[in-house]
DNA sequence: GATGAATGAGCCTTCATTCAT
DNA sequence: AATGAATGAAGGCTCATTCAT
């Protein structure tokens, strides 16, 4: 049982090292341009046991991204469970979205790349993900008009893609702006992330609760 | 003078049909999926003339992309001077941005995917290009604070990313849903711009101009 | 003593449970394409016991070659000690062959495969008892000459080895024919049995035998 | 028109380089064991070219497999029409075989592995050109119970396959036997395929025929 | 005895680029 | 200008074998 644990630990310590590798190197340079021998240099491994935790260069990848978006729908559903209003859901999801791209621009950029990718091969288990991302927002969306505090003429499908799209993009842009920089990290982000909560809030709000 | 303006217009016309060639064939499977060997079949010309033409495959491809951003440039800087307030300054500026990627769908496909892809190596004249498109945005937002109709506390640089990558996102977004139409295309074409100059109007237009 | 006992037996079951996977597996798609994951697999044991009780993939296969090879120089010894005469003997011999490889068709195929493939690289061991099973055909062929019912003319390593090579490819010819089949299994295993005797039977006997 | 004539000639040579030394390299340790660098270094091209020309390793070899029946095949029907008698086609057919393989037993190892290889995979054209081969000798084989003179209770395509697996088996046998040569190499071929006619000839023939 | 994670050499294949004609 | 054969550096992947536990 110990051994058996012990085993399952050190195979998921090497899975781990092996997803964190990739991450690094995609982010580099993009999926395309990331070599499985790079990889593996990073992760300090040998080439085989990529092959042995993985099928392909194209699952560790997808491994990537589902388990990335896995977490962001996670934190979606308890923010939707927990928020009292539409707009605190909206508000919460959005900073959350932005912090998480903010912190991992590895992830982020590899993201975004993928997302709008022609022809991008990724299974139907990664396209199932994107689509529960998006209904996790575009349910808010509803929620709110229903609470009318979300203008009622919005198409909230339309929205929520707008929202990713805008969140990476002006993330992606804002993590590349280097040198230029005014206060600490941590306060740009908060600016940052202000920032975005409050585009955010006069795209969709109704005119009644922003005069609020 | 015949003959040197034949060859030119030859060569030209077997420019355009490798220009061609590549961004369908790039906006089948993206740029590093996209060999040469299957743009010159498509081109209907040899091997050699592609690097008779072009110095490299990446060079193809940047040809496309500043080709595409330069016309789009070019239409903005007509907007600008022409347009007789900021509001209707963006107002054309993402119809005509939303247009143009609606109806080719493959450079925005590319476009997007370049953008924000981790380690891009286009070069210098790509970057500026990005730079001048932005900053005419830019311009207008902050002619609009000016004339009182983008509300102050935005952040011009911000907001032109956002509305670039917003426009870009929900449009692909759009071309990718197929099946579930109402109306006709042009109908569902124009229907779509009107949203996302809504959303941008929104976004965007300070409270009394709103109200306007 | 009975632990011991049982400790050898269940290594032994190992060890066939392994020999069988591994002529299952190599059946499929010939020795070359045979790995030691599937064999294992097959098997249902872990990789670690096949290396513990073979010291590589080719002494496997090799023991399964051995083996069913060893197994017709016993046949055939005793079919020599006991016919009345070389003719019985041959008849005996190559029904025994025929009717191993039919029902054994896997052995079979990996036999012919091997037996002249190119550089084929089984050890000393295995060379030396392919030699005795042909001696044993050759001595009941020298035999056959002296007794009068074979051509006296006949070179008998010539023949041997023209009598295993057709045995081997038309019994797999045979076995390869499926859909056309008429009456049981086991008839036609009887009809294609004969067809194979009396092929031999008139290739080497000679006339007067035949008139007989 | 020259120039064309010129490239043409050119890739077809260097097409036959690669198959000459895929024959080669294949003949040393069979086709699994034959590697492409191997191929290209003995052809003395680089390793691009075997790709040029030819799709897939596995296409180099059933080229070689196809050219080499197909050459068969052709003598084969030229024997058929000409031949005075089935008694005379079958003898010419099968000292041509022989002789065939004789001269390159490259191609003859190559042919025998893969001809009875268990899951081989070559294509449906190969299985065509097998068939066309043993039907060519099946129909002298009837021919020769039409003229009386084989036996008739035989089973024809039973019997093509009997001597095409024999005179394969038998002559790699020995080419194989190095060392105790009694003669010059073409006076033992001679003796060699005088046997193998004999041995078919008997096996087959009608007791009438024989007498004669 | 047994397990299964890890190794690393080597394989087939792709593809941007060059160059003789 | 144009052709297409040729090049060669990688790249993804496989698999027999080893070894710590």
């Amino acid at each position: 049982m110990t051994q058996r644990k012990t085993r399952t630990t050190k195979a998921d310590a090497t899975r781990r090292q092996l997803l964190d590798a990739a991450l690094a190197v995609i982010a580099e340079r993009g999926y395309a341009e990331a070599t499985v021998d790079r990889i593996v240099e990073v992760a300090g491994v040998s080439k085989g046991v990529a092959y042995y935790h993985f099928p392909s260069k194209a699952a560790i990848a997808e491994s990537i991204l589902v388990d990335g978006i896995g977490d962001l729908i996670v934190s979606f559903e308890r923010v939707a469970a927990e928020a009292v209003s539409a707009t605190a859901a909206l508000t919460a999801m959005i900073e959350l979205f932005a912090a998480v791209i903010f912190e991992n621009a590895a992830f982020g950029r590899f993201f975004v790349a993928e997302l709008w990718r022609p022809g991008r091969a990724w299974s139907a288990v990664m396209r199932g993900y994107e689509q529960r991302l998006l209904a996790l927002l575009q349910a808010q969306l509803v929620r709110g008009q229903r609470e009318g505090t979300v203008r009622p003429e919005l198409d909230a499908a339309f929205e929520s893609v707008a929202l990713v799209g805008m969140v990476l993009t002006t993330t992606l842009y804002y993590i590349g702006e280097e040198g230029e920089a005014h206060g600490t990290l941590d306060e740009r982000r908060q600016l940052f992330i202000a920032r975005i909560v409050d585009f955010v809030h006069h795209a969709n709000a109704s005119a009644g609760m922003r005069a609020g």
